[in-house]
DNA sequence: GTGCACAAACTTTTT
DNA sequence: GTTTGTGCAC
């Protein structure tokens, strides 16, 4: 499909641009002069830089409504990209609102991925693939993965598959295609790597699938090589949008980039302070360079924030202040009054979550001397997801109400990915790496050895899974038990495969008669574990969802990048999640727990990345505090349970970064209370008293200071891992958490063979080893 | 070929 | 503390 006038006309346009632009337009009487600016500057690069709070989705809302209003361009003329399908829904509702009517004719408004299938589907050819290619989820991709490494006589071990995925996603996140990895990446170390990557996109093809990360790179691709292509897209889409920008990779800038090139009327909308996912290849880069990338830039800075109180505001951009390289931004508001950002230090994690959980039953009765809170008023954000237990045990002894955000989504469950895999397999038979997933599930009796027979007769034949299946039954090359159950599997599917034309059936009715016979539901059901309700509650769910779908291929269409599952479950409960995933979230009220050094600052970020790594936690922190509009209280734990084993921690420097004059130290007994004995009255003590006064606090700032000469520090794991290895010596005295005491024998590599005293001998890694003097406590 | 037991590794963050 | 992978017995 080439034609552009085709395309108009199959994605029909719905909305008459010429009959809106005779109405008034009030919606832009409520921007503000910033957002005002933003919006009415169509033509040109414009650079939207929207702190924390400041209406960026109204403005950028706004934006579409203008172009179309003015006539500057029809609906299906604008590419406006989101990162998340949950943006994306917003902005076409809120449009739809601005507008007074359903959004529908905005076919480009998506998920860069969603935006990418639809291109890659239309050019396929171009990239090697069929246009019905398959998206391959993460556990498909790692199982493909671990393939390639064994069928390359690769020790598994050395190359663990998900370590592969990660570095080849990485270069994926560069735009980087095998044969433009460059040499300094694939170096002596990682030859094998790129090698490894070449064979897995040469197998993809083979497949005729893509990984996520493919969607972008075949697209930039395609355009780079095919020049006519890029013409039509770049005629095309006459004004470009994009959200979040400040989390863009290096293939979304340069998919951008080739976009707009043409006529640059691209509209950049994000938040250096919030780009918080450098982790996973975003590149902050691409925003601070955006004048110099797009020379003569308008660039506008919404600076007035709606959402939260001065004193909320204060704390934030106190902390955000310790970054270098910032844009330069300054949150104001408008609004008065409110509390104080509020601090407290516990003894050890379990009594932060008690506390917590004491406070949240206060604030729901408003004896904290403020309004009252709903229970969905109130969100707990934490660094890492290990945090939310402590607060899932206590919640649920004293009752509380909570939701977990985030968590394992829908489709990625056991159970959903199996169901689906049933379904890929009957409406494209060729899909073996669904094939491989369920030939074995429920158990079939069909083990490695079966497996191997038919991946064999599959590829001496040159057909798929299912085929070869079939030839290898009929050559009476799997016999007994298993092979009748194949034979039926074989027989089933071809079965269904039948009934998807049959018109008197319902999608929905085909896809339980498939879960049914082909025995998945009675695994389910025959299982006692817990879960095992709840599994097959997802599995009606699942059909319940085919329900918005015309047929199983388009569910299948979607399925795959819609991964978000919002439950909508009505009662107020109080939310719990990452700092990650609250971005672009508010709550009234907001807990940060966990603020310990290593914790929050994580320290694996730190040693990965270096200042980098700090100042990326240190935008969690703002982006943290910035989630609060009224209440923001964060704590941090003198003692914490790691692995089910104690650590101590420092309060994290970022408590240091806190301005003294808009935070309220509500001073614990304990460590952090009063450094001394806990004398009778210390209730009341405990609310004069000073955490910036108390030894605890000074005995910190002792240690900060002297940190801060050689910030930032070693790394600290790199630095066990080496003395490991180098320091122990045969004969050496050394210390195992779990078996004790013992003397080394023998050294290989990382591994040390080590006589424990009541263990016996052991092979253990050497990082699990500590020097007998090193012991802690 | 399946199921159990034990040991190792693991914990950021995810479109 | 939990999951995942491996080795062993049935």
């Amino acid at each position: 499909m080439s034609s552009f006038d085709e395309m108009d006309a199959f994605e029909g346009a719905s909305l008459s641009a010429r009959a809106m632009a005779a109405r008034p337009s009030p919606y832009l009487d409520d921007l503000n002069p910033a957002q005002r600016a933003a919006v009415e500057r169509l033509d040109g690069p414009v650079l939207m830089l929207a702190g924390a709070g400041t209406g960026k989705t109204k403005a950028l809302t706004a934006r579409i409504v203008h172009l179309l209003m003015t006539g500057k361009a029809r609906p299906n003329e604008i590419l406006a990209v989101t990162f998340t399908n949950k943006a994306a829904r917003e902005m076409k509702a809120r449009v739809g609102r601005m507008l007074g009517q359903p959004a529908e004719g905005m076919p480009w408004l998506g998920t860069f991925h969603a935006i990418c299938v639809k291109l890659l589907r239309r050019h396929a050819e171009l990239a090697g693939l069929k246009s019905n290619f398959t998206i391959l989820d993460t556990d498909d991709q790692l199982r493909l993965l671990k393939q390639l490494v064994q069928a390359a006589g690769i020790d598994d071990k050395r190359w663990p598959a998900r370590m592969l995925a990660g570095i080849i996603d990485g270069w994926k996140n560069r735009a980087l295609t095998p044969d433009r990895v460059p040499a300094a990446d694939a170096g002596a170390y990682n030859r094998k790597g790129v090698d490894l990557y070449a064979q897995y996109q040469t197998r993809l093809r083979e497949l005729n699938a893509v990984d996520f990360g493919d969607l972008l790179l075949h697209m930039v691709t395609i355009f780079q090589t095919h020049q006519d292509v890029l013409e039509q897209y770049q005629r095309w889409f006459r004004y470009v949008l994009v959200d979040e920008y400040q989390d863009t990779n290096v293939a979304q800038y340069m998919w951008l980039r080739l976009l707009a090139g043409a006529h640059r009327n691209i509209c950049c909308v994000g938040d250096d302070d919030q780009s918080i996912y450098g982790w996973r290849g975003a590149e902050v880069g691409n925003i601070l360079r955006f004048e110099k990338d797009f020379p003569g830039a308008h660039v506008v800075r919404l600076e007035q924030n709606y959402r939260s109180t001065p004193h909320i505001l204060a704390a934030a951009s106190n902390v955000i202040r310790g970054n270098e390289g910032r844009l330069g931004k300054e949150l104001w508001t408008d609004a008065e009054g409110g509390e104080k950002v509020r601090l407290i230090g516990h003894w050890d994690g379990e009594e932060e979550a008690r506390w917590i959980g004491e406070e949240i039953d206060a604030m729901q009765g408003g004896t904290r001397g403020m309004r009252s809170f709903h229970l969905d008023e109130i969100a707990i954000l934490v660094r890492a997801s290990h945090q939310m237990r402590a607060f899932e045990d206590r919640f649920l002894t004293i009752g509380l109400p909570y939701r977990v955000i985030g968590g394992p989504r829908f489709y990625e469950r056991m159970e959903i990915r199996d169901a689906m895999a049933y379904f890929r397999l009957v409406v494209s038979p060729a899909d073996d790496l669904a094939f491989e997933r369920i030939v074995n599930t429920p158990k079939r009796g069909l083990g490695d050895k079966a497996q191997q027979t038919i991946q064999i007769t599959a590829r001496a034949h040159g057909v798929s899974l299912v085929e070869g299946a079939r030839l290898a039954l009929e050559q009476g090359l799997i016999k007994g038990k298993g092979g009748a159950a194949l034979g039926q599997l074989v027989g089933d599917l071809a079965r269904w495969g039948r009934m998807v034309e049959d018109a008197d059936l319902s999608h929905m009715e085909l896809a339980e008669i498939v879960l049914d016979e082909s025995g998945y539901t009675a695994h389910w059901q025959n299982d006692k574990t817990p879960e095992a309700p709840g599994r097959l509650e997802n599995l009606k769910e699942l059909v319940k969802a085919l329900e918005g779908f015309e047929n199983l291929q388009g569910f299948l269409e979607h399925v795959s990048l819609i991964m978000d599952n919002e439950s909508q479950d009505a009662e107020r409960k109080v939310s719990i999640m990452t700092l990650h995933a609250a971005k672009g979230l508010e709550f009234p009220a907001v807990f940060l727990p966990g603020w310990e050094d290593g914790l929050f600052p994580s320290q694996r970020s730190m040693d990965e990345s270096g200042l980098k790594g700090l100042e990326e936690e240190r935008r969690l922190a703002y982006v943290g505090i910035t989630r609060a509009e009224e209440l923001c209280t964060i704590s941090f734990a003198a003692n914490r349970r790691v692995f089910g084993q104690w650590q101590n921690a420092m309060p994290s420097r970022f408590i240091d970064e806190l301005p003294e004059d808009h935070v309220e130290v509500l001073t614990p007994p304990g460590l952090y209370g009063g450094g001394g004995m806990p004398a009778p009255g210390i209730e009341s003590r405990a609310a004069e008293a000073n955490v910036y006064n108390s030894p605890g606090w000074k005995r910190l700032q002792a240690r900060q200071g002297q940190r801060g000469m050689s910030q930032p520090r070693e790394s600290r794991n790199t630095v066990i891992d080496m003395e490991a290895v180098a320091s122990f010596t045969i004969g050496e005295r050394v210390f195992h958490q779990k078996f004790g005491y013992g003397a080394v024998i023998e050294i290989e590599g990382d591994k040390v063979e080590v006589a424990f005293d009541k263990a016996g001998t052991k092979k253990v890694v050497a990082r699990f080893l500590s020097a007998k003097d090193d012991v802690p406590f």
